[in-house]
DNA sequence: GTTAGCACTCTATCAGTTCGAGTGCTAAGA
DNA sequence: TCTTAGCACTCGAACTGATAGAGTGCTAAC
């Protein structure tokens, strides 16, 4: 149990340690608006404070700084939340002025500035394509062997691929294909097209299509591999500002682990409702254990569309970063869900 | 003019420091084999070679780093090609064992080998998708107030943007005006649609469509901006592998100056033919002054369509990447042509 | 022209020193 | 009993020689 003065004392550790990268001595906690003790009194608390394991110190005459139950206890009791300035609401807004229409431009900008404003590194998980629902298929001919598939979904995204065609065949027969996949499988979600597209039309395609089996085949293993690039990242190099990054190898681990998109199910607690916070060793990577990981999803409609995280250093701005992403989580919910309203 | 001898110390001197990033001595370069005189000799020479500005010293009694002038020479003149290994070769050409169809795609893979090949960056210039034809335009309506408009081009590439369309504009013009479109501007390369659309179509929406005005403008519009993104890049973090690049602000300009799609240009000397190298302040922007650069073009059949380079330090394997970006050349031109030749 | 020998230079490293920031403890004071 | 002044102590950072070693340039002999 921590008394009110410890728990001040704790609180202005560690705002201060986030301020300035450097441990936290008494001499400077007596010296802080607010607290009253003397410099004795302080190095007995902050004893008793180390001792329960929210400081540490960095040798045995050092000053203090948070350790991760510290920086646990400062997030979940000693924040007090912060009004978004006026400016950054206006420099995120900046990405709704524009007449952009598409939602993966409104994402990736908004990356962008998300990174600017923190100088941390934002990754913002777009929705997820495969639930999108199909409005329209066609297949373009683009060479005696070769044609392209286009898939338009209802958001207004288009995935196409290349894929090889019987060179002499008849160019009836791909108008006829493209008929009977848009009666079967518009309205279908991109998740069941590949389940559905055999169900569906292969029955009927073996009675309209001559060579419907080559056909077939190749614009089947077109759609198979369903590019999930819906991950937009703003700022990653914002990394290599912070001071608390100086290991070139430390750095290298971290910017692989989030260039490859495969770890992206790790660092991102993909369902989570609201806000989440994970400090250092939360993290499930190990590369991730001097960091720490804000995020909070958005929605449009009432779906829970994709998520927003800032990755940082433990010592990352907490306060300033949980009250901006709360704000673009909530503008971001109501500019999507009001471009979508529109359909 | 240097003699025989002076030739072939120069050449050792900068192939052993290109692998062992070290200075180097005149006693290390009395034991290499090929050279037999002693090391009081070598010292000799090595003072002429630096008094000709082809070697450089780090401080009074250290041992000798080629300078700028001394890596140009030793690429112009001293620099004997290298077969390139089976083993590579089979990773390179494993981008067209398996059966991918566009361009992009055996682009944005062949940059991912080249720079796990070389421990490099690589970056890839994929072919102007502005010079692409116009293969097929469509325009499909998501809501009463959007629609998405797509443009297949001859190649496969498929563009596509969202735009606002009037809210109770009647589907059949939609039909009135893809059809206009496609009879006009198929044939048309992309760098001339936008002057095109205006001569061509314009007047003949005015005739056949009510509110023509709103509809062109918007759709206009959405084809203004041109994504140039034809830029790929492989093994960006490559960077920090490089013992040369230790001072993190430098890295951060290399890094941000390589992400920034603007400076390619600067970066790679676009429409020069053949092999190029650039060595250190060679190049055009300051942030590269501690790097080289190797490129080399490719084409499609007779036009050259793109570039490839190779960023790395000063202390580059020429010989290894020279012979390498030659053998990718010939092969990426030799599959892309093939590939396009099918149509 | 080549090379052995030697004095010289500079770096890297290690031990020793000092300085200052900060701690923990003790004892006196409120 | 809690607070605080005072003091001894610890440790890192920064500086200072001292030393070893790598490498150079020069000279004189071959």
């Amino acid at each position: 149990m921590l008394t009110e003065r410890q728990l001040l004392i704790l609180k202005v550790t560690v705002d201060d340690y986030i301020q300035s990268a450097q441990p936290v001595g008494s001499n400077q906690l007596a010296k802080k608006p607010g607290i009253t003790s003397s410099s004795a009194t302080i190095r007995n608390e902050l004893a008793e404070l180390e001792g329960q394991g929210y400081l540490e110190k960095t040798h045995t005459s050092s000053g203090r700084i948070p350790s991760q139950k510290g920086y646990r206890y400062y997030v979940d009791h000693l924040l007090t939340p912060n009004p978004v300035p006026q400016q950054d609401i206006v420099q995120l807004r900046s990405v709704f002025e524009e007449k952009v229409n598409e939602t993966e431009e409104i994402i990736k900008r908004s990356a962008g500035i998300l990174s600017e404003l923190t100088n941390y590194t934002s990754i913002l998980l777009g929705p997820d394509i495969r639930k999108h629902i199909v409005k329209k298929l066609s297949i373009v001919p683009l060479s005696p062997g070769m044609a392209v598939a286009i898939i338009v979904t209802d958001s207004g995204h288009v995935e196409n691929r290349v894929f090889s065609i019987p060179p002499d065949l008849d160019p009836s027969d791909i108008e006829k294909m493209v008929n009977i996949l848009n009666e079967r499988l518009i309205g279908v979600s991109l998740y069941d097209l590949h389940k559905r597209l055999e169900q569906e039309t292969l029955a009927l395609l073996r009675q309209h299509i001559e060579r419907y089996g080559e056909l077939f085949r190749t614009f089947k293993q077109a759609l198979l591999l369903p590019r999930a690039d819906n991950v937009y990242y703003g700022g990653k190099l914002n990394i290599l500002k912070q001071p608390d990054f100086h290991d070139i190898q430390k750095i290298r681990e971290l910017m692989n682990v989030m260039e490859e998109g495969k770890h992206i199910p790790e660092i991102l607690p993909i369902g989570a409702q609201g806000l989440q916070i994970r400090i250092g060793s939360e993290n499930a990577l190990a590369a991730m254990e001097d960091c720490s990981v804000i995020t909070v999803s958005y929605d449009i409609g009432d779906e829970q569309m994709g998520s927003i995280a800032i990755v940082g250093p433990k010592r990352m701005d907490y306060r300033r970063i949980v009250s901006l992403l709360d704000y673009v989580s909530g503008d971001l919910s109501k500019e999507l869900t009001r471009l979508f309203q529109g359909k």
